[in-house]
DNA sequence: GCTGCTCCATACGCTGAAGTATGGATTCGC
DNA sequence: GCGAATCCATACTTCAGCGTATGGAGCAGC
């Protein structure tokens, strides 16, 4: 952990991923508009002499941030998933992942509050579709209908983003228990059950 | 419509409710952020010489447009919906309400994007509790449980509050007839069937 | 028709952040 | 160990937005 601050102090030289990566946690602290360049320096202990080296713009930072992040996004949670098997724990299993690691997804968060910015909304664009096509393609293999599959899809993301953004800022935070089942009560509504034909 | 334009032409004088109207104006169309007094001025054809005897600071004119929305968010949604006394029926109702009026909710999907911001949090939890607890309630009485009525209360929200934010910018806005089906399928999907007991 | 109140224009200072220019320091290639 | 590449500091300009000060136009009341 903190890499960057102990490589400041070996030997103060950064580089261009260390910037991207310290734009990251500013993101998830902050949100995209709090990205600016002196703050970021003054963070790293550095000037903003250094940034204009490894970076020509603001604006290409946050691209090279998001490059980063699209990136790692794919492996972190869907690599979890490939282990099981039956759709219907696959479901289990990924939304009780999604519902247990908050501190990853509030990057995420904070991107679809900048939606608007340009270069956030392409990827923002790509890692929801990959999402939704993932879920749909779950709830089929679970039973549902095409066409049903993908609104199914679309209703339990919808419900993720929308808890997201509602429960990482607003309530004083739920309890733990009723978070638990509430989550429970997720799966039993939104997971089709089980099918018994041959 | 455009009653300022209007009033501006007739004789170039403001009230405060005109700056705090469009300053909600501007929060539907470029978020809390866009919020600038001088090109609000611009907007209204006059200098923030004019904004700032009629407000001490731009916090007070967000404050002062976020109370203005407050108050008149009651009745546009809730209003409507005293005459269904069938718990199922007003719960559908009320989800086609919703579903429809997209343009009234921008604003509050503005509002959620700003929620670190210490005026906004505030004025978005009071309105989303008593939302919550409208679905709650409603639930309840279309015959959940009391827990599964509140969690039922706040899946359904999240889902509204995520599609809101996935929808207005994201996809190139679905084809009519998919987002009537995936509307139907939101209904048959979280409204729980009828209970037929004495 | 003079006074005073209401509303607005103009001009100014201040701050924070984006870039630019340039020189200094450290490290690498050899 | 010397030149050259790499990395950073300092100082500067530009610009947008907040807030202030002050004066002026228009309408009220009497």
């Amino acid at each position: 952990m903190n890499d960057i601050a102990a490589k400041t102090e070996r030997n103060g030289r950064l580089s261009a991923e260390d910037w991207a990566q310290a734009a990251l946690d500013l993101i998830a602290e902050q949100g995209v508009a709090s990205v600016a360049v002196e703050p970021l320096a003054r963070r790293l202990g550095v000037t903003k002499g250094s940034f204009y080296w490894h970076f020509p713009s603001r604006d290409a930072l946050l691209s090279a941030a998001l490059e980063r992040w699209e990136a790692v996004e794919q492996e972190s949670v869907f690599g979890q998933l490939e282990a099981v098997s039956d759709p219907r724990q696959r479901l289990r299993a990924l939304i009780q992942l999604v519902a247990h690691e908050v501190k990853s997804h509030k990057i995420y968060s904070e991107l679809l509050k900048a939606l608007d910015h340009p270069a956030v909304g392409p990827v923002i664009g790509r890692v929801s579709q990959r999402r939704l096509d993932y879920l749909a393609a779950s709830f089929r293999q679970a039973g549902l209908g095409r066409t049903d599959a993908q609104h199914r899809g679309r209703l339990a993301y919808a419900a993720y983003v929308g808890f997201l953004q509602l429960s990482l800022q607003l309530h004083p935070r739920l309890a733990h228990d009723e978070f638990e089942a509430y989550v429970e009560h997720v799966m039993e509504t939104l997971i089709p059950p089980v099918t018994r034909n041959a």
